[in-house]
DNA sequence: AGCGTGACGAACT
DNA sequence: TAGTTCGCCACGC
């Protein structure tokens, strides 16, 4: 049985778009929470893994992070590769283009000068 | 109820 | 620039 906190999490999961990723820390904030490692921990206790994408998950710094779903970080990576979503030596490639932050969903944004 | 652990992150050295 | 330390909070024992 799941927590509430846990499930919130693997919503925030759905809403990543294929081909695109985000970090713990988008997803801690998404959520209104500092507890970025707790965040960690509900996403790798997934059972819909990769169902829901939580492979689409990496760390700030643009590595990889880790896995536990069967394959570990190998995996994750060959998964993303599918998406389009490309890993040298750990590391996502345009990590930062890629990044996906929820407010991405607000298109409206006045991006103010 | 307290303690240790963890798919992290940011600060420090 | 890289490696280490500390903080964060949810969870299992």
């Amino acid at each position: 049985m799941a927590t509430d906190f846990q499930r919130r999490v693997w919503e925030a999961l759905r809403l990543i778009p294929e081909g695109r990723v985000t970090s713990y820390g988008e997803i801690a904030k998404y959520l209104g929470t500092k507890a970025v490692r707790a965040v960690g921990t509900a996403v790798g206790k997934n059972p819909y893994a990769p169902q829901v994408p939580c492979h689409r998950v990496v760390r700030t710094d643009g590595r990889i992070g880790r896995y536990s779903g069967e394959g570990g970080v190998a995996r994750k990576i060959a998964l993303l590769k599918k998406e389009g979503v490309y890993v040298r030596k750990g590391r996502i490639e345009s990590f930062d283009s890629l990044l996906y932050r929820f407010e991405d969903q607000q298109v409206t944004r006045s991006e103010g000068s």
